[in-house]
DNA sequence: TTATCCCGCCATTCC
DNA sequence: GGAATGGCGGGATAA
């Protein structure tokens, strides 16, 4: 998120490392606590003792700018002082940004029901525990409207989202709601955007947009994974990283799960056929599994391939030479989108066995050339 | 006027 | 060098 112990000015220098004063913004030229100075902070619910910000600064008073320090230092003030509220102006202060970086933060936490809206400036920490409940009222609130037939975009706003505004609690909800319907928990942010991206923005200058929602969904990430509701992970073959859910139990602290380096091969090489020929091209679907056990078979493979399928799905068809079409046992035209689950079922099965496989053949190399 | 929110530029980091 | 990442300011809007 957009949080940063320093601040500099817009038009900056290549420097790879700045020496400012914490607590100190740049382009204000004052000390970014100053205004908290009346502020009683234990009163409003920050149990840290007042000045707590002014003391970091003179304890360090210069800290190293490193980007790599990534912000969201406001959920560990918040774990490590216990706190039950939340003092927008106290939190600026003591992570010495400004206030509307913090807007950002709170109304991604909002999404989630981590904190709730008190007064001004002062929000309820609801705390990590209540997270299991929230996620579980998210899955409900989504299989309901999968039964209606509703998108994404559709999923009503929250009561407190019904005002201006809210729309980056909303597109996080949206976000999250990603996760819960798809089958491997794991969403790139480029994929995310598309999908969340609404009909009326798709139809022009969708680059610009895209690349937008983009940027606000690196915020909504960086959000989500330093609660634990996802981590970030990257593909074998490529520098795109991806997010994937992570369960949480009822302490609402995180299940422990292995990601195997195949479920994220059976990701990307599933990516690939959704972004490259359609999943309705049974002859790509068919290229790929026909390297596996009918390999060995030559070019045999592809009408093997077709025989299976008939078999398994009652092909019939008066020139079965060039027409794909399937029918069931009543001699109806199956549904194109059961081809569609179909294959992809028996891909995604296929990838799983074979990265299986290949996995445990560069293990055999391995253990062979250590020998 | 102030609090809050949205947008997107562009610097930095990483591969 | 280009893609990923994220800091930050301008400005709009609601209260």
């Amino acid at each position: 998120m957009e949080m940063l112990v320093t601040s500099t000015k817009r038009k900056r220098s290549r420097k790879v490392a700045q020496l400012v004063p914490l607590g100190f913004n740049v382009s204000d030229k004052k000390p970014l606590n100053q205004n908290t100075s009346n502020y009683d902070l234990k009163a409003d619910g920050l149990n840290i003792p007042p000045y707590f910000g002014a003391e970091s600064m003179l304890q360090s008073s210069f800290r190293e700018y490193n980007r790599k320090e990534k912000s969201l230092g406001f959920l560990k003030l918040f774990r490590e002082h216990n706190a039950r509220e939340v003092c927008l102006d106290a939190v600026a202060a003591e992570l010495g940004v400004e206030r509307r970086r913090i807007y950002d933060i709170v109304n991604i936490l909002e999404s989630i029901h981590l904190v709730s809206r008190k007064s001004k400036n002062l929000y309820n920490w609801h705390g990590l525990s209540t997270l299991p409940t929230t996620i579980a009222a998210m899955k409900e609130r989504h299989r309901n409207c999968s039964v209606k037939g509703e998108t994404l975009h559709e999923l009503p706003a929250l009561r407190s989202e019904r005002k201006r505004g809210k729309s980056l609690s909303h597109l996080s909800q949206m976000f999250v709601d990603l996760f819960l319907q798809r089958e491997d928990r794991i969403i790139s942010l480029d994929d995310a955007a598309k999908q969340l991206l609404l009909p009326s923005e798709c139809e022009n200058n969708n680059d610009r947009l895209h690349k937008t929602k983009i940027r606000r969904l690196y915020d909504i990430a960086n959000v989500l994974a330093s609660v634990g509701l996802i981590e970030k992970l990257q593909l074998p073959h490529s520098r795109k990283p991806v997010f994937r859910w992570r369960q949480i139990d009822r302490e609402g602290s995180n299940e422990k799960q292995d990601v195997g380096q195949d479920v994220l091969a059976v990701y990307e090489a599933n990516h690939r056929q959704r972004s490259g020929p359609s999943w309705c091209d049974t002859d790509s679907v068919k290229t790929s599994q026909s390297c596996n056990s009918e390999a060995e078979d030559g070019d045999s493979c592809g009408v093997k391939k077709r025989e299976s399928n008939t078999a398994q799905l009652g092909v019939q068809s008066g020139d079965q030479s060039n027409s794909v079409l399937r029918f069931d046992s009543s001699h109806t035209p199956i549904h194109p989108q059961e081809i569609l689950q179909s294959e992809q079922k028996r891909l995604h099965e296929f990838m799983r066995k074979y990265v299986e496989e290949y996995v445990q053949h560069l293990a055999t190399a391995q253990s062979a050339s250590d020998l």
